[in-house]
DNA sequence: AGATTATTACACCGATCGATGTAGACATTA
DNA sequence: TAATGTCTACATCGATCGGTGTAATAATCT
């Protein structure tokens, strides 16, 4: 499943490469960001990029998966961290929402403009890429919520039917404001109140 | 505040251009999006659209206006339908919501994908240009709901503090799904069933 | 009809960009 | 030392694109 690649070349070159590709892909997304530029912006040889990698969509190809490998990996971190031991859950996962929600502003910022990238080129991706995406990152973390919701749930905390289903619903509900309005930057007051009112929606169809 | 501009050229050859170039920029985005494919997709000389408009961003600006302000109205006259006169009022908001989604579907559907582009490139669109966007489409909407509301609350149905704030809760919790998540295409059970969330959500904290 | 304006097709310029070639500098390894 | 592989700077190619000039044609107006 998962392609063996031959990562050739010196690995912290690589790496800068990749962070920077991230950088630029992020804020003027695939076409707008030159080669150029991301060699610039890693410090690195125009020429090198192409000892690393074939092609400019083949490092796009990488930047996603890497970051969204990372990011993913920090959320279900997260996840952990909230529900392994649940004591008021409505309060957990609220938390855990606000945890989420941090992760906008954090050093994994430009994660989510490059998700903004992909969405709006989401015509123009080759949809294999984009289902090994979705599987590697928002699917990952749904099944991994999905998981600690059904171990809730037979505390009997909850009552699930589908849990990935729920997993689903609660991811929505927690983490929708944000990344439709960009325009308005919410507080961090205005933030708790849209999660509390995304937890209890939540709650409201699923507690028992 | 509004500014005059002067449509010179023939207005049906106007329309052509203006339509063709939502298409494009709807699916391609701004940079990728051709003034030769534009004038292709319009029917129309490549000279022709510099007869009409000096430059390709102010191109790119009026197809903005010109598909938020045909959009906004649309939703407008939803809310009007739905919410003119009350005898559910859980029932009413669900088919208000549902009638906001299918929009995705119609044939303003382009509107939505050239609104992606815009929150995709949005560090790199003038923030004033951004503001004018905000007002004229998503603001009006909130403000017309947001007196609906008020209507609605004089009735004693609902206890609004802040009307406004409450619209831009609703609108966030009705469309919030199909807006993030552009992988998996639900079908109009599971629609049904978000909104009735969303709209349960809403009333949980604002009924009384 | 005559005058004016809009539209068209075509050629062109300058700039950008992805990608490749090349040759030398540097480090590592045998 | 010799060999191998990587990195860098620079030069270049072909293609695309935004924008302009021009001259001929079509549509509109008075």
């Amino acid at each position: 499943m998962t392609d063996k690649k031959k990562p050739s070349g010196q690995p912290d070159k690589r790496r800068a490469i990749v962070h920077g590709a991230l950088q630029l892909f992020a804020r003027d997304g695939y076409t707008r960001a030159s080669l150029d530029a991301i060699a610039a912006e890693a410090g690195v040889s125009n020429r090198t990029i192409y000892n690393h990698f074939t092609d400019k969509a083949e490092l796009f190809q990488t930047v996603i998966q890497d970051s969204t490998r990372r990011v993913a990996d920090t959320m279900i971190d997260i996840i952990d961290r909230h529900l392994a031991k649940v004591v008021d859950l409505e309060n957990d996962l609220v938390e855990l929402g606000l945890a989420w929600l941090r992760l906008l502003t954090s050093d994994l910022a430009p994660h989510f403009a490059l998700i903004r990238q992909i969405n709006a080129e989401i015509e123009y991706i080759p949809p294999t890429a984009l289902k090994v995406w979705q599987e590697t990152g928002p699917g990952r973390v749904r099944q991994e919520l999905a998981d600690r919701l059904r171990q809730i749930a037979g505390g009997g905390q909850l009552t699930l039917a589908d849990p990935l289903r729920a997993a689903g619903h609660l991811m929505l509900l927690i983490s929708a404001d944000n990344l439709t309005d960009r325009t308005a930057l919410h507080d961090e007051t205005e933030l708790a109140a849209m999660v509390s009112a995304g937890v209890r929606a939540f709650l409201y169809g699923y507690k028992r």
